[in-house]
DNA sequence: GCGATCAGGT
DNA sequence: CACACCTGATCGC
């Protein structure tokens, strides 16, 4: 869970995802999706007070974001403060000190996060750097590199800092098999029972989450069928979802919600009370989404274990794995990478600690480690400053500092893993000093930011030690995945000068579709009155014979490999700057456009990810 | 009665 | 298999 406190050190006048504390003074606001981890303090009172007074204070978020978030009334008053912005589309916005008047110019671009409908990572271009929040996401390897916004011709952008959705950074996590591997698996079993009879019903236990979306539309699509859900309304507006769902239970394949459902399921009941008319029992399997992971070396890929008599666990992950993460971090090489959220087990000292490695290499720092008595001392550029607080603060409780590289020198060599994706040079062209804060997607930046307090160093036997002591199973050790090649490799990278690309699935940007958001947000189905399929009834049973316990499918074999396909990329890439319009309060879209927009991103259509890109 | 927080559940 | 929630208990206002 994220435990992000809303403030990025460089733009520390706004606020993501949280909304309590100190961020009830921010002078915007971000809500990168709908989950309700990041939308804490959103509807508290005294936020609501704050917009009844301030004329300039807006919440930022894509139009599917927005959507969902006024669906629940709680949120209601946000409405006219909300300014839904289109995904990739750079937007300039003022930042105003309602005090003072001071006015501060950013632009922020949204791009496809891949975690649930409406999710997107924040790109911020300002005046203190280029810093990317990436929300809570799965992007698959090799995406990052078809983002278009991420670059700046055939470069990539000067990212000083990123601030990461760190939920599977460990190398525990190290793989998480593909969205369409996982699709596939949940979509044969629902094909090999359903087809049984038309008594043979599925029910895909999903929490009431957003994000499960796009296994409703790919599954309606296969079998040419609705899925039973509880409510249609919040996907009133995303005809691409709606298309897909229904709240009529004459269907094989629910993903219905009851707050006793498990019990029902025991009971051989679908959470809404659905029965087969001429008193046949229904045949129900549940099919559970949830993470599951395998560690680097691992030929155990299961993407659906068999749980009970007729449960199974099915694999679904919100967040990108270790190796994704790695792909992502290598590509960008930030200056600084703040977690998240610290995965279980780790500590916070552990996951800085392996994200430095992922971090770009100070050419001062090489001095440092490499020429120990102080060689070259190269001057500094200093960002442009305007903090006037200390940052400290900012980050209650999270000592997080800033992230960079060191060497590490003892890593056995022993990797057989190439890189996962090639990175082209960063862009680390000498900023323009900004007058004028209207030309946009231009780097000022700085890459040898503060430098400074490092005090902690090595804190981790400690911290190693209290996890043996705690008896908690001691995770692998993360040296191990960074080996020396992974090292090299992030350096060398920066002098390669062309951008490879590799043809991975394209991720969906966003999924879409599931039940009930919103916990206020009743209308259980009434289980008094039964309805009942008509059907005949056919019941061939071979029901119950047993099915092996564990593992039913294995992804490889039927995984295409995900080679790198050349890609016709020419190397040569023209740049195309990107035009910026200033469009400071994003003017609205006129309806139809907006439904054309909520098609899109609901639907999960890969809208980042073109091809068209680098030709 | 509402909200925040925690424990415990899936 | 560790997600993103629920529910229920307790406490303070």
């Amino acid at each position: 869970m994220s435990s992000f406190a809303g403030r990025m050190k460089e733009y520390p006048t706004i606020s993501l995802d949280r909304f309590d504390r100190e961020n009830l003074h921010a002078q915007a606001y971000f809500l990168s999706h709908c989950h309700k981890d990041h939308m804490k303090g959103l509807k508290g009172p005294l936020l609501k007070r704050k917009l009844q007074f301030s004329r300039t204070v807006r919440l930022y978020c894509s139009f599917v974001t927005k959507e969902l978030l006024l669906n629940n009334p709680k949120y209601a008053f946000w409405e006219e403060n909300i300014v839904p912005l289109e995904l990739e589309s750079p937007t300039q916005i003022s930042l105003v000190d309602e005090a003072s008047g001071e006015k501060q110019e950013i632009v922020v671009t949204l791009l496809p996060a891949g975690h649930c409908p409406g999710s997107v990572m924040f790109l911020f271009e300002g005046g203190h750097g280029n810093v990317l929040y990436t929300g809570d996401f799965r992007l698959a390897v090799g995406d990052v590199s078809r983002m278009e916004h991420l670059h700046s011709g055939s470069r990539v952008k000067n990212i000083q800092s990123v601030y990461l959705d760190s939920t599977f950074y460990d190398p525990r996590f190290y793989q998480i098999p593909s969205r369409e591997v996982c699709l596939r698996g949940i979509s044969e079993l629902t094909g090999n029972w359903i087809s049984q009879s038309p008594h043979h019903v599925v029910w895909l236990n999903c929490k009431a989450a957003y994000g499960y979306e796009y296994l409703f539309t790919n599954l309606g699509e296969e079998f040419n069928t609705q899925i039973h859900v509880n409510s249609l309304v919040m996907f009133k507006k995303m005809p691409e979802i709606l298309s897909y769902i229904t709240t009529d239970r004459r269907t094989q394949i629910h993903a219905c919600r009851h707050p006793k459902d498990e019990e029902f399921f025991l009971g051989n009941r679908l959470p809404c009370g659905c029965t087969a008319a001429d008193g046949t029992p229904l045949r129900i399997i549940s099919i559970k989404p949830s993470t599951m992971w395998f560690g680097e070396r691992s030929k155990k890929t299961n993407v659906l274990i068999k749980t009970g008599n007729s449960s199974y666990r099915a694999c679904f992950s919100f967040h990108s794995s270790f190796s994704e993460i790695k792909d992502f971090l290598s590509y960008l090489q930030p200056v600084n990478i703040y977690p998240s959220v610290v995965p279980i087990g780790r500590t916070l000292q552990e996951v800085t600690q392996m994200l430095r490695m992922m971090c770009r290499k100070q050419p001062d720092e090489a001095a440092i480690v490499y020429k120990p008595l102080g060689v070259l001392k190269r001057s500094r550029m200093q960002p442009p400053t305007n903090d006037s607080g200390s940052d400290e603060d900012l980050f209650e409780g999270l000592d997080l500092v800033p992230v960079r590289k060191k060497a590490y020198l003892n890593q056995e060599a022993e990797r057989e893993n190439p890189p996962e994706t090639t990175a082209p040079p960063v862009d680390e062209s000498v900023p323009l000093v900004v007058s004028d804060p209207q030309p946009v997607g231009q780097n000022y930046f700085d890459c040898t930011e503060s430098n400074g307090e490092e005090d902690d160093d090595d804190e981790e036997e400690e911290e190693g030690k209290g996890d043996a002591a705690k008896g908690t199973k001691a995770p692998p050790k993360w040296e191990d995945f960074f080996s020396a090649e992974m090292l090299s490799d992030s350096q060398n990278s920066q002098s390669q000068s062309c951008c490879s690309v590799r043809t991975a699935s394209p991720s969906r940007a966003t999924g879409s579709q599931t039940p009930e958001l919103f916990s206020d947000e009743e209308e259980h189905p009434d289980n008094e009155e039964t309805f009942s399929l008509a059907l005949s009834a056919s019941l061939s049973d071979r029901s119950s014979q047993n099915i092996e316990d564990t593992l039913i499918l294995h992804p490889e074999t039927q995984n295409h490999p995900v080679q790198s396909e050349p890609e016709e990329l020419p190397a040569s890439q023209a740049s195309s700057d990107f035009d910026v319009p200033g469009t400071p309060e994003s003017k609205a879209p006129r309806p139809d456009e907006l439904s054309q927009l909520y098609r899109k991103l609901a639907s999960g259509e890969e809208v980042a990810i073109r091809e068209r890109r680098f030709t």
